[in-house]
DNA sequence: CATAGAAAAGTCGGATCCAATATACAATCT
DNA sequence: AGATTGTATATTGGATCCGACTTTTCTATG
């Protein structure tokens, strides 16, 4: 006889819900900046105890997400402009050259699919749905690279600045121009031409970076 | 009344000295490939409970040094070919472009503390302190960038594979070659010349990868 | 003697309990 | 009244205990 069998033990410890679970919530600003973390709250929040929230806890710190201090708690991290800009200069370099190694290795299946995550991100007006849909189509064109480490860190940094880059787009106008500019990237991918990819790729994130900071300037000098 | 005023607050919970203490032991190579970290003897080894230790294993295993398997226990992880390609290809891109961003603000102080650690380097046989003193050259020259940032990730990729490193560079003759090359990366910092400083620190990082990875597969050939 | 199955030991993840520290607030003194 | 000190509460870090799962060892049986 032969089963279709399925790895249950995929047993995602309770510090793996309660990790991924706060992940999201930071990323997508659920959670706001300089808000505090008990750990009893989010405890009894999961049904669980405290062990595996601090569990969870000690991870974010790791990835820069959260700021704990001893006997105090955490609260989530917040960024200031120079960390941001940091952040866009960094992101810049490695993804430019995570595309440059992709485009030789894309076939028409993965094109394909970035097309569609392209496509669909024009239609779209929901600020919710679009921190997904554009990591979905810049994932798209990076896996082809095969290049597991870079996608890790390209990961984190992203996770860092989604919050931020999302209230950008969403209040000022800069998701039209970000979807021209997904299509110009597409369009150098397909054509082949890895040099101009990255060079766009390069452009699309320091010119986001760049609006984004002036986006923070004018509201944290408004005082909110 | 005027007192020296000491910070009491030994701001190192537990979970930190385990952390750093394991994470030493690591990429030093005290702690070999494969080995098992066994959860209460390590919590023995430090007089402690296996609370922190869990703490400290996770944080270990977010940077890559360990991986654990539920009800199985942690391993010192270990790196395949490809992925020590890919990090030396990384490291390249970043520390390349890291030193690029230094070189413009480096004063005589910075110059004279690097020429000091390279003198270093070229005196001391003793390879458990090659290590040290290699992270010292490099960060001394990294540090003037002002980009903590880049120099945390800098540092995580290095962790991983400083240990395959040092066992190269002390059992074929690469340290002369290191010397030397560290020679012109200072040369052209001194100089002032950002771009031959970049494509030497590139240079640098490849060459000592594709040396790495020569000596690996000669070795793993041979059964250890 | 080999092997399948059961029992025992070892290990890990999580819950609960205790100690150390910080913060808020009341009491006291000038 | 204002500042300072003591106290009560809240919160975190660490220790101990318990249940789940894995691995090993032992035993019984063909």
């Amino acid at each position: 006889m032969k089963l279709e069998t399925v790895d249950i033990r995929q047993a995602a410890s309770a510090a793996d819900i309660v990790y991924e679970s706060l992940r999201k919530a930071i990323i997508e600003g659920e959670l706001a900046e300089g808000e505090n973390l008990r750990q009893d709250q989010i405890a009894s929040m999961f049904n669980t105890s405290r062990i595996p929230v601090r569990e969870a806890l000690s991870r974010l710190e790791q990835n820069g997400l959260i700021t704990t201090e001893r006997y105090k708690g955490a609260v989530v991290a917040g960024l200031s402009i120079e960390e941001i800009e940091e952040i866009f200069e960094f992101r810049a370099l490695v993804e430019a050259e995570v595309i440059r190694l992709a485009v030789p290795k894309m076939n028409a299946r993965t094109l394909d699919i970035a097309r569609r995550h392209c496509e669909e991100f024009g239609g779209e007006p929901n600020s919710a749905k679009w921190g997904e849909i554009n990591r979905n189509f810049h994932y798209s064109l990076y896996e082809a690279a095969r290049r597991p480490y870079y996608l890790q860190i390209v990961r984190v940094s992203l996770d860092r600045i989604d919050r931020y880059l999302r209230a950008q787009l969403t209040l000022t106008d800069g998701m039209n121009r970000a979807w021209r500019e997904h299509q110009g990237i597409l369009d150098a991918c397909i054509g082949g031409d890895a040099d101009r990819a990255a060079e766009l790729t390069r452009d699309h994130i320091l010119g986001a970076g760049r609006a984004l900071i002036v986006f923070l300037e004018e509201t944290r000098a408004h005082g909110d």
